[in-house]
DNA sequence: TTCTGCCCTTGGCA
DNA sequence: ATGCCAAGGGCAG
């Protein structure tokens, strides 16, 4: 499938801004598992070039997942509120948020607590390759993200063997509650934010953190502002320096009444500007 | 009520 | 090699 892009997309920095975690790189395509659907995606110019394990009924299916309705013109022409974040909007342009299944989305970023983009990927990888079913697009073969049923019907030695630490109860409480319907996640794509966000932070291991995570990436919730090490540096060193650092509430607080509907996106071009200043030219 | 310090696991990295 | 760091949160005080 080939699909022509009207509007700015960046695939590679999209894929690698630490948003998702089941994206690799193989000969110039990026590899990923979307639903049940191992997909092979590049980008030339204004065309992506996609390969799929099975038939996709239609190309809404990357649309919608790579959120290519948002108007990012009209959302930069919000959040370019100083030269900083002007600075990241030009650098990155077409860098997009990401509409992830919520379940997985919500897994993933309980795997991330104290931990780094790379070892995350691997738990999200050891639980996918063990729970998973299996999806083959030419030699590259992959498996599909565990559902709460998968991990509610597990135990904390099995989460624990596969590398997720004192994450493993977290995770699998998280899975009981989902399958046990104490929490519908697809039902709060239409409940507002403060409610959603208070209806996850219920869950042990998801804090106001955790919490904007899920909102942002697959509840369609863009004033949700996660606030993790590297925005919080970015936010003490370039809004707030010479001074104590604001608490994360405060600095929650200000962000939102600062970059207002589309917070969401200024702390993607800000978690992600800030991270690329502190690695390796070669990374 | 809100804030602080400490603990929890372990792979990656210098 | 060995200590530090990593898209945090729970808990006690």
């Amino acid at each position: 499938m080939r699909i022509t892009l009207e509007e700015p997309l960046n695939l590679k920095e999209t894929l690698e801004s630490g948003q998702a975690h089941r994206w690799r790189q193989i000969d110039g395509k990026y590899s990923g598992v979307i639903g049940n659907v191992l997909v092979h995606i590049r980008q030339s110019e204004r065309t992506l070039i996609i390969d799929s394990s099975s038939t996709l009924e239609s190309e809404d299916f990357l649309l919608k997942y790579l959120r290519l309705d948002d108007d990012l013109e009209h959302i930069y022409a919000h959040i370019n509120k100083d030269e900083r974040v002007r600075t990241m909007t030009e650098r990155y342009r077409g860098l997009r948020l990401l509409r992830q299944d919520p379940w997985e989305c919500l897994v993933t970023f309980i795997c991330s607590s104290t931990t780094n983009m790379k070892r995350i990927s691997l738990m999200v990888e050891n639980m996918s390759n063990y729970f998973g079913q299996k999806l083959e697009l030419g030699e590259d073969i992959r498996f599909t993200f565990p559902t709460s049923e998968d991990i509610s019907n597990t135990d904390e030695k099995t989460l624990r063997e596969l590398g997720l630490g004192f994450r493993a109860p977290y995770v699998l409480n998280c899975g009981k509650k989902v399958q046990a319907g104490d929490l519908d996640l697809n039902t709060l794509i239409k409940t507002p934010y403060t409610e959603a966000k208070e209806q996850l932070m219920s869950l042990h291991g998801v804090g106001p953190k955790i919490a904007d995570c899920v909102l942002v990436f697959s509840l369609d919730k863009l004033e949700a502002f996660p606030i993790d090490v590297w925005v919080k540096r970015a936010l003490t060193d370039w809004y707030f320096p010479n001074q104590k650092p604001p608490s994360n509430q405060d600095l929650l607080v200000w962000a939102n009444e600062y970059f207002g509907e589309y917070a969401g996106y200024s702390q993607q071009y800000l978690f992600h500007g800030r991270r690329l200043l502190d690695s390796k030219p070669t990374d």
